[in-house]
DNA sequence: GACTGTGAAGTAGTTCACAGCT
DNA sequence: AGCTGTGAACTACTTCACAGTC
């Protein structure tokens, strides 16, 4: 009865998207519980870490069984706040926002793409995987259609500063960025970035070094 | 004259591409010295670590002065092993790797694209991006015909380890998988992960639980 | 006997703060 | 005076190891 909610650390926030995929696995497969170790095992870590990060969460699992599989998908679902869908909109309709776009794998895993704008009133009016693509000055009126917008910048990076600014003027609290820039934004408001060719060049830095450095 | 090569931390590794890109910039501009504190700012860092990151490189700047942007970009690019091209192999000619394919950062950023693969023998000789689809048996043959070849994984997840695996037999020695499944390889092999989706999850969980995790 | 939950120990990464060079 | 390079202090994260529960 002692639901502590401790402060999550972010290393253990980075890995509950990974249980997220092993249990919808799991729950898929009819299998009902599941030991720390088990889970560990799909999910490319060790018991230890599960054990700890699930503590985190409040989560009781049962000693000498394990957790159950149906709960510990609700909670964690619960606890990355997937129990609703965040709509997302896409700025930049180039090569990177096109694909994103296209890409089912963001609607399928709760983040539909509500819309996507460009500032190329060529590409505007365009459709993309189903969606037309709206001018920039839409933004405001997007945001304010959906509840919680995620706004993804899918842009070149030199235009990147300007998006986020744009995004935040026109009330969006959350931004992953996708543009090789670095975009700053006002406290209050959720920043990540992806970039997708640092990957590569961490593999070519191991490579050189003939040194394997293997990452789930 | 003590050019130490020191064990390089993972996450200094990680912060090496950001630095890179920065170095870029400063070199277009024709800025000739930088000192970590400036390059702490346009990285999204501080300067403490930009100092010792660079010292594990060996790399010394001047002390009073900074670091000579045109050797400190040299050395950079010889520690990520990007004095070379990175030819890399796409698997899966779906949304993503179509995607992947026609994003042209990575062949900017020195890993063009040498060719794209599938099972699928209906897209077997479409083009995407310049390259034609070509038939997965073919795997051996393309790493045979580039050097250092690096794997991209960009199919559904239930085929991501029969593709890791197929990767590994033709000898590719580094692999990026995008497909949102956990894949192993041999200890000698280099692999690393991009899950698109994942940062979007991660910030449902700051936004559900209102608190702010700003990341460069 | 099996397996969780967690303090304690160990490891990795960050930041401080300042000596030392230009 | 300005700025690097780095031990030392600190903070975050991981792993161990075992008491507690079923």
């Amino acid at each position: 009865m002692d639901r502590t909610p401790r402060r999550i650390p972010a290393a253990t926030v980075a890995r509950l998207p990974e249980y997220l995929r092993v249990l919808v696995g799991l729950a898929s497969d009819r299998i009902a519980t599941v030991s720390s170790d088990r889970l560990a095992e799909l999910a490319g870590v060790n018991g230890a870490k599960v054990r700890k990060d699930l503590s985190y969460l409040g989560t009781y699992g049962t000693r000498g069984v394990g957790y159950d599989v149906d709960f510990l998908l609700f909670q964690m679902r619960e606890a990355l706040g997937l129990t609703q869908d965040w709509p997302v909109v896409v700025v930049g309709a180039g090569n990177l926002g096109r694909a994103l776009a296209n890409y089912g794998g963001f609607g399928e895993r709760g983040f539909p793409v509500a819309a996507i704008v460009d500032s190329d009133p060529a590409k505007v009016g365009t459709e993309i995987g189903g969606t037309i693509v709206r001018p920039v000055a839409d933004l405001a009126g997007i945001v304010a259609e959906h509840h919680h917008v995620i706004g993804v910048i899918a842009t070149p990076g030199h235009v990147a500063q300007a998006v986020a600014d744009a995004l935040v003027v026109a009330g969006v609290q959350a931004i992953l960025n996708f543009a090789p820039a670095l975009v700053s934004v006002p406290p209050h408001i959720s920043l990540r970035k992806v970039d997708l060719a640092l990957e590569l060049q961490v593999l070519s830095f191991y490579q050189s070094h003939r040194e394997t450095r293997a990452v789930g």
